[in-house]
DNA sequence: TAGATTGTTAATCGATTAACAATC
DNA sequence: TAGATTGTTAATCGATTAACAATC
């Protein structure tokens, strides 16, 4: 298993290169260009594929279809994943509404929320009360969750999860999460990416300062 | 000027922890306490706080107050930072509203976007159509933007905003987009998370592995 | 063939961690 | 004082990049 994780998203923005090429009319790519696609260097490209044993010709470079066969394969994309979401607010509803999640084969299957007004069992994607979320998870087998709950309550919803045998988490909550070690959790947190880039764009802009900050 | 995008956001991390620590009654805090409050090491921190001069008393730690007011200082949070959305979809808009942002002192003036219906100049936070945007960003000196447009128009928004002056975006559309080496663009990617979340939870419970992968 | 591109190894780079002297 | 904690240096670790032999 490669346990790289700048790596595997590495190989899925290399995905969505790809369809992106194909639906151009493409069928070869060289390392250069899909280098070029996703702001790395060619070297990167062609590490990372050779991690994956993803190979192409020499001279010939890849096949967009067969690396989008591998990559799919390797991205667990042969079946459509289910996803639940915990938290049915602001951030919990535009996910659930999201395109980009169907777009990629993951399927949010139904939302969890305390607010009487909020749940609708009924709903094409159904919002339930949190208190059933433990048995919808164990019925539908759900290995995966985003957590968008307040604060307060992410720390007992992520236990609550993990009792039930999810096995992984995006999470919005900006605390940090005590969790199995052999549970993954994905950590998005929007203040502290903004603040991020308004540290940057202050210190750029300074005439102290006049060194080049890096992307990523 | 520290050029180490994960220290920074290390300290946007370990200042929400302190503020949760400050109202809780806490006045000092040591290294130990921090790191196991974001999830890092005792060195790092004090690594991170050497960096920026951050300093404690040997035996004492650190006074929370104190480092709560440099840490703002350091993250240009002395003046409220005014921020614009372009794009008023789900993401655009469930930021818009989304309360995160104010409690860190970030003040979101504005949303733009094309769809007629959407526009409400009079809202408390007015959505005016996107062809106003190069002039509001010039009129108002704004310096940062969050990128929730559609894919197709990204590039296209963000060449329009530095035009107009902008030096720094959060941006959610999925494609790599090109900018200046100064301008400063930090990408979520939500769908690229949760396929990285998936990878790991697929290859952690297949047999064949055993590894444990970094949650970061 | 000659030229171009892959695949892989070795070198580089940078960030994290460990260790420990200084010191409160 | 003795013990604990900071602050910093050096060691380690891991990821990225460069280089180049293999080869289509």
């Amino acid at each position: 298993m490669v346990n790289n994780k700048k790596c595997i998203l590495r190989l899925s923005r290399y995905k969505k290169a790809l369809t992106r090429l194909r639906s151009l009319g493409f069928k070869k790519v060289f390392s250069d260009n899909l280098a070029d696609a996703i702001g790395v260097t060619p070297s990167q490209v062609r590490k990372d594929f050779s991690v994956f044993e993803l190979s192409g010709n020499k001279k010939g470079g890849y096949s967009i279809d067969d690396l989008l066969e591998k990559l799919n394969r390797i991205l667990g994309k042969e079946e459509v994943e289910k996803v639940i979401i915990a938290g049915y607010g602001n951030i919990g509803s535009a996910l659930m509404k999201y395109k980009g999640f169907e777009k990629e084969g993951i399927n949010i299957v139904a939302a969890f929320d305390t607010d009487q007004s909020k749940i609708s069992p009924k709903a094409q994607i159904p919002v339930f009360h949190i208190d059933e979320m433990k048995a919808f998870i164990i019925k539908e087998k759900i290995k995966t969750a985003i957590i968008a709950v307040p604060d307060m309550v992410a720390q007992q919803i992520v236990d609550t999860m993990i009792e039930a045998g999810v096995k992984g988490a995006l999470n919005f909550s900006p605390l940090f999460l005590r969790v199995p070690d052999e549970f993954v959790i994905s950590y998005v947190n929007l203040e502290v990416e903004l603040e991020g880039v308004i540290y940057f764009v202050n210190a750029l802009n300074n005439p102290k300062n006049n060194e080049i900050a890096d992307a990523d």
